[in-house]
DNA sequence: TTATCACGTTTAAACGATTAAACCTTTTTT
DNA sequence: AAAAAAGGTTTAATCGTTTAAACGTGATAA
């Protein structure tokens, strides 16, 4: 790469110190210095293309005006949607993100952290894996600004940003029985995090407190690990039996996917054979026969509320915020009441 | 945040120099450097868990081990699918991303050019959006190391890893053709971007080739301002007349969902009604009651050999390395045979 | 005995900015 | 006329590394 200009060649260019020129350049002491050596210094400037070296600058100033992001998986629609409203949100006030995908592995969410700091970057959004209270801890006796996204723990007092989990399921469950369903399945996956079993949580309160009883083997936790077979199988076994399941709440997005394509496999009908409530939006779904109803998390919100907390909590003494935002139920046919008729699904 | 350990602070515990610190922690000048002093040198690191400040690396080096990556819209599936296989394949050698959306706006990508280049990335790979080959033509002016992907211009002499576009639609076309399909239509986008108007152009020569006239009403090409229903209506003008197509090619997966979701809500029937050939690959075609024949980009390849070539061309007088790779075209329900009966969808 | 060499380590400049403090002039105040 | 203030600019240290060059010291060679 060709030598870009530098503080020096202005101030050689005009014959004065380099100092001058830095304060000229950031309109600093600018009652002090004359406005004819001014002129010129930003005419230079100019004309030599002038941009100032971030790395130098933030060798100084320690901050990079860089803001890190620790997804699951980039290519996952939920966190490639996240990473662009963040995205958005930081360029707004100057600052760039470098992302990372943690495959929700934990070794590999230590990898990035440590990378990332060892770049200075200001923050981190994390979006944690299972089994990452320890960095997250370490992160916070370090004191190094942060605000988890999502995912969070609640044994920890960090700041994060996430949705009401717990009212999420239990709003698409209330709204089940309010239809008339009375035998709802759970596909969920198997993991410790904690915004997935408080999906469980809601499941399991919304039935109880609708007089509905809760039973364990209508709750099907998925490994993941080979997910199309596994949401398949997880199906059958809920409709079959001499109690099948007339609704199956999904918790996760991919589940959804994975739920409908096994349910387009097996031909069944929604919603007369099995209604559905999906988590998250998905293009997806608009190619799929019944519009589906899902639970909605207001991503924008999320992530623009989690970036500006980020970048408030760059100054120091900024207390720690938790958020828990509500989800919206979006109804459409695939969770048709039982006493209507069912109408041609939604376009 | 806490101030991290620095050299010097490892330096003052052993009582030398940072200097011999900063070689034993590189592994340089092993020979001459005294075992025991080495050992105790590590040590002290370790135990005070030392992490090199790479901006005060990349300031003395000038090498930030980052990369910039620009794409037209992280959220769009493509992107970030892309941005995966990037972020992957530079981890592998050492390096970050740093990313950010053009929006396939000009200036959008002028701006994050210079951002990107005042963070010293090391080296960039551009999805350039249309006019900008003044952009382009000043980074390859300044020597700034580069790689072009999915878009290239054909007058500019820059390294580019892109597909074959002439091809990929041309063969789409011939296996249409193949199948028995005369009238064939094309939905693509109003664009001077090189690598849409060679889909076009495959798309012409195949006719051509093939003995089939070439009609320009057959060709809709469409702004992207308001996609819904402007590729509903493009589909429902092909379809309609003296003389409605019996196939339709589109020209990119966003083209191809939003047609799907017209050809839904028009309740057409693939492949009996019309033959469909879709354009990238979506999880969303498999929600889709048909399934999709499309043209597959070998994403995978691309992302990595791009980085690769990146990461190669970041040496000096490395030559420009200009690539189109093969599309796949997988072959699905949506374009069956017109000679032979229907039969089940793929699943 | 003195020059040479090897060894282990330090010195100090550099990367490109920022910024408090110092330094001249000139002008104003007393 | 001397002191103080204001105006305009420079000096120099600093951020945390890297690295060529120099520096002692003890051993070896001439």
């Amino acid at each position: 790469m060709i030598k870009k200009t530098s503080l020096k060649d202005i101030a050689q260019a005009v014959g004065v110190s380099t100092a001058l020129v830095s304060y000229v350049l950031n309109n600093q002491k600018e009652n002090r210095i004359s406005k004819e050596v001014a002129r010129k210094i930003r005419q230079v400037a100019q004309e030599l293309n002038y941009q100032p070296n971030q790395i130098a600058k933030s060798l100084k100033t320690s901050k990079t005006r860089t803001l890190g992001l620790i997804v699951a998986d980039i290519a996952n629609p939920f966190s490639s949607s996240m990473a662009r409203i963040v995205e958005d949100e930081a360029d707004r006030q100057g600052y760039t993100v470098v992302f990372g995908s943690s495959d929700e592995n934990p070794q590999k969410c230590q990898k990035l952290i440590t990378t990332l700091l060892n770049r200075q970057v200001d923050g981190l959004l994390i979006a944690a894996p299972a089994g990452t209270e320890s960095q997250i801890m370490t992160l916070q006796k370090q004191t190094v600004p942060f605000v988890l996204i999502d995912r969070y723990f609640p044994s920890l007092k960090t700041s994060y940003l996430a949705l009401d989990n717990y009212q999420s399921t239990y709003d698409a469950v209330r709204h089940l029985v309010d239809s008339g369903y009375q035998r709802i399945g759970l596909i969920t996956l198997k993991t410790s995090l904690f915004h997935i079993t408080e999906r469980t949580r809601g499941y399991q309160s919304a039935l109880q407190e609708n007089g509905l009883p809760f039973q364990k083997s209508r709750v099907k936790e998925l490994s993941g690990n080979n997910p199309t077979p596994d949401v398949a199988k997880a199906i059958q076994l809920l409709r079959t039996g001499q109690d099948p399941v007339d609704a199956i709440v999904f918790t996760t997005n991919s589940l959804t996917f994975w739920g409908l394509k096994a349910i387009k496999s097996q031909h069944i009908n929604l919603p007369s054979e099995l209604a559905v409530v999906g988590f998250d939006e998905t293009d997806a779904y608009e190619l799929f026969d019944t519009s589906i109803t899902y639970i909605r998390q207001p991503l924008q919100e999320m992530g623009q509320l989690a970036t500006k907390i980020l970048l408030e909590s760059l100054n120091p003494n900024t207390p720690i915020t938790q958020t828990n935002l509500k989800a919206t139920l979006v109804i459409q046919a695939s969770t048709q009441s039982l006493s209507v008729p069912a109408v041609q699904s939604a376009e």
